[in-house]
DNA sequence: ACTTGGCACTCGGGAACACAGAGTGCTAGA
DNA sequence: TCTAGCACTCTGTGTTCCCGAGTGCCAAGT
């Protein structure tokens, strides 16, 4: 049905269209890239493809723009992910080598991947499922109150203040971190509700109701901040593209860390490292028709910790794009690793 | 040079003009506020305005608009201050109860001012420099490195992984961790760099290349974060406005801290709990000719914390936005007297 | 069987134009 | 000092017209 020269016309649509932004025609087509063949043979393909809805016409007489479905094919069969340049590259490792913290790495690699890209970059805090628990910290503030400190492996640091049901005193809160730490440190993020489910009952019954307490806030914050916090950069990018649907509605979409999350989660596949593209009417939220999704899981090997990716109009370089979001994400996977 | 009328005009105008985003002639002024005059005397009014520079017109022969002068003097003099009504202030106070820690606190605020006011919210991360230390944590994370976190009174916690430059013992830490924690649990951290000036002196000459290494991350950490972060939410609400400056310089802005920074600090006035508003080319940076900021300080007392307000359209309804400011500024206020 | 050149057809978008309506400034009179 | 009337000046909108790009189809060529 597609033969080789109609797959090569597609292409060749899909990369004027890109460049150009404007639909593209017969004519144009035939010369700009050395097809060897008349307007008139092109313009028989270009219905065949049409056909087959890969590309469409605005309106009559105007030339052929891709489909989503074009894009797909194009993205699947007739492209190859494009290396970034030396520069690039470099550019990245310095910028990124210089992150003080966790926060300072996300941070900066949102910003990064948006400047790379020129479109809006999505990045999600690295999941505390799978790491494991580094150190527990309890800090005394007051009477009846202390503030729980807990520290991943993955430098993140998450605190609670947390309201004890009694007067407890600094001896035995020093105490209890110890038991803590012996209890799970070094422990894999997901066992700890395991770990900790007999403790009270370890220790002497006037701890019990002050531990309960404290184990409660501690399950909590592991459960709610699970794998919540997205952040993204490159707004202003957005301005300038023409989005078929308004850009109310995208900035509104980027704003719902919900539908951000869904969006970035629902590109998981069975092998998270893999780039994952969503183009156009792919995408489930309907605020989004006519933006596409250019994303990949980042850590180390398979122990995936969280996903990158970049959001921008169906219309984009995907080439480039997946290149940058590829790249980006195994040097975040690198520093991560490190740290 | 200005009665009474012409005053009553001018706040008319602003009304109008702000209520329907269209340039607003004498007749329909004289018709729907009821001025007791005819549309001829209106318009002499108007003239005089335009000559003192209060209004102009977009083209000849269309109605009148303010200009930022015009805005200015209808903020100081001409409107006051709209409460909010009762049913906005529980919401304001069940939402903002809700959060966990200060980074909650912080994302609640800025997406609950952002909601009020349906334009774009800025809110400051409280300053370090006028909280004090509560603990200071050092915590063995490998034979040379050590996280070092430190809390602070507004619940603010800062980590740093250290290198250090030998090996030491975890006992040797915890020994540090206790000096650390005599020296300045409870002060200033403005004081800190003062009081930790001659610690290596007052310590074993072997301890002394390691806690300068940790010194030295610490006094890093309290200037660099100083008052550096800040967040905005609400970006939606700037798709509908329309700005005489593009979009695009808008949405940069909001990206760049340091702007972000300066135009929120710019406010600053010697009475910081005072309402500022910078209206249109009151603001020094370019992009944002067009837009205007209300913000306030927040924060106990005098002891102000940090700055938060909104941005928007020059056209915009400021007895209401300052209404809802003020009063986010101070319910936060009181949540984190609270913690 | 595929490719090519030719040709008539269709539409979108820009230019030219006219026109109604809103709003103004000015002047003369109450 | 206010008001009424009037001439004037715009913008925005609707209409018409035309050009050009691009198409689809057909018949002829390889």
């Amino acid at each position: 049905m597609l033969d080789d020269r109609k797959l090569a016309v597609l292409r060749a649509i899909v990369e004027d269209y890109v460049s150009t932004n404007e639909p593209v025609g017969s004519k144009a087509l035939a010369e700009r890239h050395n097809l060897k063949v008349s307007p008139a043979t092109v313009r028989n393909d270009m219905a065949a493809l049409e056909e087959e809805g890969y590309i469409t016409q605005p309106h009559t007489s105007a030339g052929r723009v891709p489909t989503d479905k074009g894009y797909r094919l194009f993205v699947d069969r007739l492209s190859q992910v494009k290396p970034l340049s030396g520069a690039e590259r470099r550019a990245i490792e310095t910028f990124l080598a210089g992150a003080v913290d966790l926060d300072d790495v996300v941070t900066r690699t949102v910003r990064l991947l948006a400047q790379l890209t020129r479109q809006v970059a999505v990045v999600q805090y690295p999941t505390l499922t799978r790491s494991t628990v580094r150190h527990v910290e309890l800090v005394p503030l007051a009477e009846r109150r202390v503030m729980l400190v807990l520290i991943t492996n993955t430098g993140r640091v998450e605190q609670r203040v947390i309201e004890l049901p009694e007067v407890v005193e600094d001896t035995r809160i020093a105490h209890l971190r110890a038991v803590l730490n012996a209890c799970l440190d070094g422990c894999g993020l997901a066992s700890v509700p395991e770990l900790v489910s007999d403790l009270p009952e370890r220790l002497p019954v006037e701890d019990r109701p002050v531990v309960a307490t404290i184990l409660s806030v501690l399950l909590e914050t592991l459960v709610e901040r699970h794998d919540e916090k997205i952040v993204f950069a490159g707004a202003a990018n957005l301005a300038g593209a023409d989005f078929s649907v308004g850009l109310r509605d995208v900035l509104e979409a980027l704003e719902e860390q919900v539908v951000l999350m869904r969006l970035l989660g629902e590109t998981t596949t069975d092998t998270p490292s893999a780039l994952t593209v969503r183009i156009g009417s792919e995408n489930a939220y309907t605020g989004l028709r006519g933006t596409s999704i250019v994303a990949t899981g980042y850590g180390q090997g398979d122990n995936q910790l969280a996903r990158l990716g970049v959001l921008g109009p169906t219309r984009m370089d995907y080439p480039v794009t997946m290149g940058a979001v590829r790249a980006v994400a195994r040097y975040v996977s690198q520093i991560l690793a490190a740290s």
